[in-house]
DNA sequence: AAGATACTGTGTAATTTTTACACTATCTTA
DNA sequence: TAAGATAGTGTAAAAATTACACAGTATCTT
């Protein structure tokens, strides 16, 4: 396509931060790169965006091309363009984080040829990230954060059926924080979008709990003037 | 510079909502086309990003030889990049929302060749804008509203001594809502980062107001572990 | 089968925050 | 000095948040 603009020496990618949640930790997939520049680190997932691609249809292709997986819960929170964040030119990325449901995978098998392999890494014990990653990660975490205050995301991470506990503990590791075991179940219990099941969690050495699921449907009628606007 | 990285027909660029705050009315700065595309038509000021430039100091530059300003409050919100959002090809906008103290100009000549003037129009009267102009000020005015309900950016907007009424007409007319006065003040007192001043509003023909200002080393002070955090 | 282990599930009182609401005070102008 | 216009103020009720501890139940061990 003629465009009659100004060529650009540069280029648009994508980053995203593909959160997960696993025995009880909160986890981001990183790759380790098979080629240069940082051949060997980690870094997070990523790419350019093709000239004839819409931004989020590049997000979608990048996570799906990388894990397998579509339709995850995914939402654009900041662009960096430092002129220097990418060491062989000008390339601007558009991150976004991804919600996703580990379901017990541990390794995922990337199609790509740029990285060797994607592993989940819990985001307290995270290794040294290529390119501006670092700075990236912290930001995705504090939108994530800023986020959960007005709209349930975490159900986008944890199984269909989870425990009132399971849900507790998603919400500790993303805010970071120990909550009040009594008062959440009561806050969350009372914004009446949890379905209780009859149904009890299975293969725990203990008395099972009650599971749970979220009841999305009911969310979109109590919540539709409130938090659902963006 | 080589790069390295292969070339892309496409560009970035910047597009700003600047809002000031005028006669109890928000405003954002709109700049009548002088080229095509949509020429003639009002559109939010912007431009394209440099090869060796830095989004954060485009938009800084962008904002300065369109307004003269420099040193605003500015904040990136969101980037927009659907395939044919630009009608000559493939732009990749990143928006920026910017606060200014219009402080009675009501024209600002724009230094630019591409925009013939440049004026204020209310938020709850606007044109019909160019590109997909209107969404992106829609989206700046949910960000914007969200971001107001916890970080006290309306100052940003206020000349530097105010009344509180002042200050709640702002908030209304961000959050286009109406405030109880009573509940309002209460409210804005207790954070404890008003200093009232010495001094009363004029030219008025009915009792004057008491004048406050923002103080920002107390609101870092007192907000440093919590609404601080981006 | 008795006891140890480990987590589930529950209520209440105190505190804080939010909401609703109306009149007097002060200044200016005619 | 009266009329007009906005400033400035308090309280009570309701709602939301916080702090806090133990009995119940399933499983496992011996």
């Amino acid at each position: 396509m003629e465009t009659g603009l100004p060529k650009f020496d540069s280029a648009f990618s994508i980053d995203c931060v593909i959160f997960g949640f696993e025995a009880g930790e909160l986890k981001i997939l990183l790759i380790e790169r098979a080629e240069d520049p940082f051949k060997d680190w980690w870094a997070l997932p990523g790419n350019l965006v093709e000239n004839d691609e819409g931004i989020e249809s590049a997000a979608t292709r990048i996570l799906y091309e990388l894990t397998g997986w579509r339709e995850l819960h995914m939402e654009q929170f900041h662009t960096f363009g430092d002129v220097n964040r990418h060491p062989l030119g000008r390339v601007i990325t558009v991150a976004y984080y991804a919600l996703i449901r580990i379901n017990g995978k541990k390794e995922v098998k990337p199609v790509t040829q740029y990285a060797k392999k994607a592993f989940w890494h819990p985001i307290n014990d995270l290794p040294r990230l290529g390119f501006d990653h670092s700075d990236i990660f912290e930001t995705s975490i504090q939108k994530l954060r800023r986020r959960l205050s007005y709209q349930p995301i975490a159900f986008e991470l944890l199984p269909e059926k989870f425990t009132l506990t399971q849900l507790q503990l998603l919400y500790e590791a993303i805010l970071n924080k120990k909550l009040d075991k009594r008062n959440f179940r009561k806050k969350m219990l009372s914004y009446g979008f949890l379905k209780e099941l009859d149904e009890k969690q299975k293969g725990v050495s203990y008395r099972a709990a009650k599971l749970y699921k979220f009841d999305r449907r009911k969310y979109n009628k109590i919540f539709q003037n409130d938090m659902n606007e963006e």
